[in-house]
RNA sequence: GGCGCAUUCGUCUAGUGGCCUAGGACACCGCCCUCUCACGGCGGCGGCACGGGUUCGAAUCCCGUAUGCGCCUCCA
């Protein structure tokens, strides 16, 4: 039997990271075994589903690079199987009816257990599975009923999901059983907590993938991240391309506990991606992810800026607060004095071509004159041109800005200078 | 409350009885590099939840306790 796997999300919304792990972690096995990814939607409670969630699913899947075999099935479409099996679990005295419901006789003895792929074996003793509602009165299947004949139906060899479902697998056994299907291994991956142990949620900052997209991270660096979150190759390697994670994952090395969502790591590996990216590339996802946050700069200065900065920032994100300067005028950070400014704006006017290297050459001579050290004399000029003590490289960015802009700059002073807001 | 699962530096983790005076990474601190920031280099801080066993020897095996999380819904 092909391998098979599926990630099962409900259409409640985005989809959060815990989320994204779990789809993640099922698609490397799946491409790890040369096997198939498919993606279910749970939509069986009808009341909680959001219009816009699969659409939403679906492109945060394709950000991240899951591609998704066969079509999206949805739940909902197996109602008619679902209800047929359950009229016949009736008839042959394995369920029963319950106030309009039908439900599941569960055994009242014995153990149910399972070999799961992450847990190792897990048993449970049946006295403790509640008869389980298999429809409600309405006729809507449960989800511990379909999910199960679903997976069946659709011959998923490997269920991977969070260790919030282990003490379902027992009733979803059961069923299984029941009905006389082929079992699945099962594959039960730790949970995600916020910086605090508990839950994941947005009072621990960004938790569906768009809010990290929005953010400035890059997705290459964002599935590394998310497949470090529970699993490892090795004691030091950290930083692997897609293809290098679906070639080393294996399920025998995810771990069992919840791990903590760490936001500065996921930072530092996004820096580390955005640095290793060709410059023309990473001018391609800066401008990108400008116009999809609204910013409508200069394709031309943007792509010009783009080098400057690339060392510099973590996330494309920082990008405007860094690098804003370039697009409009803006108001020094603190207090700009002294002689060095005007007499920087005196050394440039005779630089000829305006560049970076000659730009150096007549600020460091003008420093010297001044008997002022280099960091003296250039976080005056920084801060009146950039209008912040950080900024990309100074003689670079003069450079950039253009002899006139620059002059212009170190000659107002704080007054006259009309920023237009160019966002 | 019942049942289940988990428990290595603040965080992510390596570790499957001797290689562990517990390794790496992020964060943090110091120094170096340096026009700021960032990068990079060097160094530092810091952990096997606790208590009993088993064994010549335990982070690794067993039992108990504690803590955390999950589930116990005609939610998924």
């Amino acid at each position: 039997m092909p391998t098979r796997a599926r990630f099962a999300p409900s259409p409640t919304g985005y989809l959060h990271v815990g989320g994204a792990r779990t789809a993640l972690f099922n698609w490397l096995f799946a491409r790890h075994e040369g096997g198939a990814f498919r993606l279910r939607i749970e939509n069986t409670d009808t009341s909680r589903e959001v219009a816009e969630a699969v659409d939403q699913i679906q492109a945060t899947l394709s950000w991240l690079g899951l591609d998704v075999d066969g079509g999206v099935t949805f739940q909902m479409d197996r109602l008619e199987h679902a209800q047929e099996v359950a009229r016949r679990l009736l008839d042959e005295g394995q369920a029963y009816e319950d106030d309009g419901a039908i439900r599941f006789r569960m055994p009242d003895e014995g153990t149910t257990a399972w070999d799961d792929l992450v847990l190792g074996r897990v048993e449970t003793t049946n006295e403790k599975l509640e008869d389980l509602v298999l429809l409600r009165s309405d006729g809507r299947p449960t989800y511990n009923f379909v999910s199960p004949l679903e997976d069946a139906l659709d011959g998923i060899t490997h269920v991977i999901r969070g260790q919030d479902h282990v003490s379902n697998t027992p009733k979803q056994l059961r069923i299984l059983e029941a009905v006389g299907a082929e079992l699945p291994a099962y594959a039960h991956v730790p949970l995600l907590n916020g910086a605090d142990g508990r839950k994941l949620s947005k009072r621990h900052g960004a938790v569906t993938v768009e809010d990290f997209r929005a953010q400035g991270y890059i997705s290459e660096a964002f599935v590394n991240f998310l497949a470090l979150l529970g699993w490892s190759y090795d004691d030091h390697t950290e930083v692997m391309s897609r293809e290098e994670l679906v070639d080393r994952f294996t399920l025998d090395r995810v771990g069992k506990s919840a791990a903590v969502f760490d936001y500065d790591k996921l930072t530092h590996l996004n820096g580390i991606y955005l640095r290793a990216l060709p410059p023309e590339e990473y001018a391609d996802r800066l401008l990108a992810y400008l116009r999809e946050q609204g910013y409508e700069w200069d394709e031309t200065l943007v792509r010009q800026v783009a080098p400057l900065v690339q060392e510099k920032i973590a996330t494309l994100g920082e990008f405007p607060a860094f690098a804003g300067f370039f697009f409009a005028r803006v108001e020094p950070d603190g207090t700009v004095d002294g002689e060095v400014v005007p007499a920087a704006a005196e050394a440039l006017a005779s630089v000829e071509p305006f560049e970076a290297e000659p730009i150096e050459t007549a600020l460091r001579g003008l420093a010297e004159r001044l008997g002022l050290k280099p960091r003296e004399a250039f976080q005056p000029i920084r801060l009146a041109v950039t209008g912040s003590k950080v900024s990309p490289g100074l003689f670079e960015s003069l450079e950039v800005l253009g002899k006139e802009e620059s002059l212009a700059r170190l000659g107002s002073g704080r007054g006259g200078a009309s920023g237009s807001s160019a966002r």
